[in-house]
Parts: C-alpha cells; sequence; structure tokens
DNA sequence: TTGCTTCTAATATGGACATATTGTCAACCG
DNA sequence: CGGTTGACAATATGTCCATATTAGAAGCAA
C-alpha cells in the first residue's frame, strides 16, 4: 500500500528532524514542538505518528543504530571484494565512528546523547545493546576470520578483541570530541589496538 | 574564619545532595527545589549560596572530579611505598573507575551524567578537561617512569600510551555499565591493554 | 448527497521549573 | 538603642513543556 509508504516517509521526517536538533542543541534541545517546527509540520501530525515523545525519540535512535550498523556491514562485504587486509578494513569500520570532522562530529553527538541517555532509560539501553551486541559480533567474526589469513594469532580471543576494540573507539570518541585529546593521537591510539589484534600480515593472497 | 568555613560547609552540603540525586535519577531529575529537599534545606538557602542552578551543578562537578583526581595521586603515592609494579598501580588506580560493583556503579554515573553533558556545555567540558589531563599526565609520567625500571620499552610513546588507557578505561565503562559486555571480559580487555602499555617485567628491586 | 475514516491543525490544560521578590530574624555596629 | 547587614524562608511570577481536546479538511463508500 502506499499509504504505508507515505506513512513510514512522515515518521522519517519527523525523526530527521529529531536527529537535526539534537545534533545543533543536544537532546534537552528536542521538545515535540520544536520537532514539529524543524520538519516544517504541526504538533498534531508528530503526535499522530508518535504515540508518545518517547517513542518518537526511541525511533529516531533506532534508525541511528540501524544506520551505523549497516555502515560496518558495508565494509565487512568490502572484506570480500577488496583485497584490503581485514586490519584495515576493521580500522576503517571503526575509525568511521570517530568525531573527526565535522560531519561525522555531528553523527557522533547525536549517537553519544542517546547513548548517555540510555544510561537511565533501560528502553533506549536496549535499542543500544541489540545494534552495539550486532557490531560487536560482527567484528569479532571479521577478527576469527583474520586468523585463517594469519593476521591474527591463533589462540588469540576475538570475542575480547572485539569488545577491546569497541571499547577503545567509545572512549576516543568522547576525548576527540571534546578536543581533550589532538587527532593524530587518536589515530596513533587506535593504529596501536589494531596493531596488537592484528599483529600479523595477511598472507592468503600471496 | 569560621563564617567561611560555614559557607564551604554548606555548599558541600547541597552539593552533596546534588551527586545523591543524580545517582539516583541522572541529571534531568536534579531540580533546585528537589535538591533543597534532598539536602534538607529550604530553596532560598540554596538560592543564597549559589548564584544559579549551574553555577550549583558546575560546583558539584567540580568535587567529584577532583576527588577522582586524588584517588589516581593516592595511588600513584602508594607506588613510592610499596613495591608493587607499576602496572599493578595503573590497573589499580584506573580499574577503580570501572562500575563493577554497586558503590562505583553510582560513582560512574555520576561521573558519566555530567561528562555526558559537558558535551553541550562549554563550562561543564572545561571542568572535566581540566582534571582528565591532569589524570592523563600524570598516568603518562608513571608509564614514564616504568621504562627506567624495565616495565615499559624505551621507544613507548608513554602520552599515547596513557591516552589509549584512559580511552579504553572510558569506553569499558560504558559497557559495563549498560551490562554489554560481562565484568570477566572488561577486566580482561583491561589487563591486556595493560599488557601492551607495561609488556616488561619490573627488574629495579631484583 | 450523507456519513465514516484518516490525517492534520490549533488551541487548551495543567504541571514543573528557575528565578525574583518579599518577609523574618538574628547578630553586629555605631 | 536604632539601623544595617547577612542568612535564610515562603511565596510569587512567568516560561516552557507534554499531552489532551477539539475541530476541520480530504478521501472514499453507500
Amino acid at each position: 500500500m502506499a499509504t504505508e509508504e507515505y506513512h513510514a516517509q512522515r515518521r522519517n521526517q519527523v525523526a530527521d528532524a529529531v536527529e537535526r536538533l539534537v545534533a545543533a542543541h543536544g537532546l534537552d534541545g528536542v521538545t515535540v514542538a520544536r520537532t514539529a517546527a524543524e520538519a516544517e509540520v504541526s504538533v498534531g501530525l508528530v503526535q499522530h505518528y508518535f504515540a508518545s515523545k518517547d517513542d518518537m525519540l526511541r525511533f529516531a535512535y533506532t534508525r541511528v543504530t540501524e544506520r551505523a550498523m549497516e555502515r560496518v556491514e558495508r565494509q565487512a562485504r568490502d572484506l570480500a571484494e577488496h583485497r584490503s587486509t581485514i586490519r584495515a578494513v576493521v580500522r576503517q569500520g571503526l575509525g568511521e565512528r570517530l568525531p573527526l570532522d565535522d560531519a561525522r562530529r555531528a553523527e557522533w553527538r547525536v549517537s553519544f546523547a542517546f547513548a548517555a541517555r540510555a544510561v537511565d532509560r533501560p528502553d533506549l539501553a536496549a535499542v543500544r545493546n541489540r545494534t552495539e551486541a550486532a557490531i560487536r559480533a560482527r567484528v569479532a567474526q571479521v577478527v576469527e576470520n583474520g586468523k585463517e589469513c594469519g593476521e591474527v594469532p591463533e589462540g588469540a580471543d576475538s570475542e575480547e578483541g572485539a569488545a577491546g576494540l569497541m571499547a577503545v573507539v567509545e572512549g576516543l570518541g568522547l576525548h576527540a570530541y571534546l578536543e581533550a585529546v589532538p587527532a593524530d593521537v587518536v589515530l596513533g591510539v587506535l593504529d596501536r589496538h589494531l596493531a596488537e589484534v592484528f599483529p600479523g600480515e595477511c598472507h592468503q593472497y600471496d
């Protein structure tokens, strides 16, 4: 049905507005009225498409996390096509999450604002944990693949390796965003940790 | 003057209430009226001692970060007294920041709530960056000390090492708090990264 | 046409909040 | 002793917000 498409389109329109507002003023700056204004619709429309403000935020956050997941997925697919090392793919996939330019700063801010609120709100924490676990599992899988290829030592714990990389990226993100640590140090730290998880060279195509 | 002492005591009394409220309901749950009730004083008193709500929060956050810094300081002092390895001292100092039991969960939550708001509020970011930089510098200094002792390789970049450890702890904290990663994996990741920064054995006292 | 449903807008309601204002009481000082 | 000042308390003010209510428009069926 075309009406369902229209429905989804409207919801996305509102969610887009939410993202812009969060990027500009943080989650505290998001009110239903302001969101409606930003999306150039009425408050009534927003209410019609979302049962409550929480529902609206949850939908917006779900979109954000799913987008993040798709990106990692896409990077992982590229692995099969290009002959780049696994380490390089992971570096690109996770590095994309770092707020090192304006576009990614805005994205990071949105993600982080929701993550911070997830600390107080179990429903948002659930949204976050679901996708984050999926990404971590994907990274772990790729690390596991690295063993066949020779980039990762046989005995390595790929789950722990993935968890470590995710944690580093998480922490570096905050430090980078607050400009507590300069960009070159941020990338240096990331590379160092990647080198630890992927100490070997890929000899699959040799 | 005793009146200044009294003054400071009152401000601390209010700040204590702020911390309890943040730990229980997040920063959003903090209102001037609620804080006054929690501290068992009147709204007027709070206003008398703090020029604005922001001022009150800034004071509370400053206290939190300074306490965190003192703790790392204390751990560093213990290094001189006990004959533990530098790595063990850093592990304890940074590990204390992880929300792995109820007490530290509460503390972590307060710190993180403020850190999250710092993303939107330059004054809080300044408070955070100041103490965080001091802690990082202290960790870097300790890593540097590790070179003399043999725990850290000569060529290592101690600044980067410290930044990496801080980032890992930051990220692990969030993952641990949200229970996205089990405690044993969290500690495993921390130990792995410590082992990377401190790969050698201390032979100073041999 | 009439009536029903879906979608959208405008306005109303009621609560929560930061902060200002005013009042009270004590201590201290000239 | 009168007056001033500092430490509080109680109440008032005005803003902002989420959500409810009401109503109107558009499309379609009978």
